[in-house]
DNA sequence: GCTGGACGGTGACAAACTCACCGACGGCCC
DNA sequence: GGGCCGTCGGTGAGTTTGTCACCGTCCAGC
């Protein structure tokens, strides 16, 4: 087969009946988008469900005021089913989709998708499973914002975004719109940060220096 | 029939076919709980989904630190899917609906729910929608939350319970927790609202007298 | 009446956001 | 190399919001 067997790379759909995947293979294409593009946004709605073989998507939300707050992201594995539901009800709302990295994905036609839903116990299970988690990821966003304080989640971040590597590459800015804050804030915290000797600090990138620290920090209750 | 003709109540089902609303009819039942009831919590997942026909429930969060927000509102002739889901996913989150004026339900049965959903594409339908509904206000809290003022999320607030009325019975601390904030915060605000005579304030009652200039305040972009 | 809990007001302080501005760095072009 | 410009980061001052502690008032139940 030309198409990589794509679908064990789910956890959830390596369960389905060997004819089903087939099927699957079959009615859905491989795409893929360099790192920056817009996956989806207002005004630009796509008709497939999006399972995403590699890369990463960052989904964000935009206020009036232009500023911005990261709500989750999608990893390879998982799938965009929240938005594609969210968006196709017209509900006109400035959430969007960006490629965080070069990204490979597989498209799944609506009319494949509905059929799936419909026909598929085990797909079905597969969709509102990931509905649940990204409503439990929003569910810790509102959390945060409402009630976490900046340094924990500037240090949770941290962390989370340096993927397990001694540095990462990020301005001031781009944590902020993580988080939802201004610059100012961020800059002042990663001051203390550094400081503390948790972090130090060059253009455009931070190294961890006490990763253990900013963890403490980021489970304070 | 002895049940009453609920199904027309809402839209989206009412375009099912005679006999999937009867089928409807008959696999679920309908019931009632008195105002303060608990829907569903942590630790308290119901397996049916529910369907109100009557009364509001109030979904709300509480943080460890024992802070809470109100997520949304479910009114009658919308459904509790998002919940049902989210919770089935065992991703123990702390969101709780608490009914909160008495409120009658149709309760579907999971197995029929499940049935409907693979066979009815006007239920599914029906059931994204509801999502996308959810999903949007959980966008909108965030956007609040992260972005907004507090005296026009108060301002609008007060209108939106007013629900028309020329008053409303709630307490500082009941303001406080439907934004996420603190009673401090509202009381100082309403103190400032009262001075410019656009309430009157006393003791868990709130009488709007110029309801056009809470509008204009909220309407600030 | 008395009393205990809910309700609301207030001052002092801390955290976070806003605004305005400035310098430092890096890429780019000459 | 030197100059230019846009991005990046630092900082002070002022405002808004949240926190803490405490107090008085109102009301229901005894």
């Amino acid at each position: 087969m030309t198409q990589p067997d794509w679908i064990d790379r789910f956890q959830g759909l390596s369960t389905l009946p060997a004819q089903i995947k087939q099927e699957l293979t079959q009615r859905s294409r491989v795409i893929s988008a360099p790192a920056g593009t817009t996956i989806f946004g207002p005004g630009n709605i796509p008709d497939n469900l999006l399972l995403l073989l590699s890369g990463t998507v960052r989904v964000s939300q935009t206020s009036e005021g232009g500023r911005e707050i990261v709500l989750y992201r999608v990893e390879a594995g998982e799938s965009c089913v929240l938005t594609t539901a969210c968006l196709l009800a017209h509900e006109a709302y400035s959430a969007e989709g960006i490629a965080e990295t070069d990204v490979t994905a597989a498209a799944i036609p609506r009319a494949a998708f509905d059929n799936l839903v419909s026909s598929v116990p085990a797909f079905r299970d597969f969709v509102f499973a990931a509905y649940a988690r990204r409503i439990t990821d929003l569910f810790r966003v509102i959390d945060d914002v409402a009630f976490g304080r900046i340094d924990m989640r500037l240090a949770d971040r941290l962390i989370a975004l340096s993927g397990g590597g001694h540095d990462l590459h990020v301005t001031h800015q781009q944590l902020a719109t993580e988080l939802g804050t201004a610059r100012e804030v961020v800059s002042r915290q990663l001051t203390e940060f550094q400081r503390r000797d948790w972090i130090r600090q060059s253009r455009g990138q931070i190294d961890l220096l006490d990763r253990a620290a900013l963890a403490r920090l980021a489970a304070t209750a």
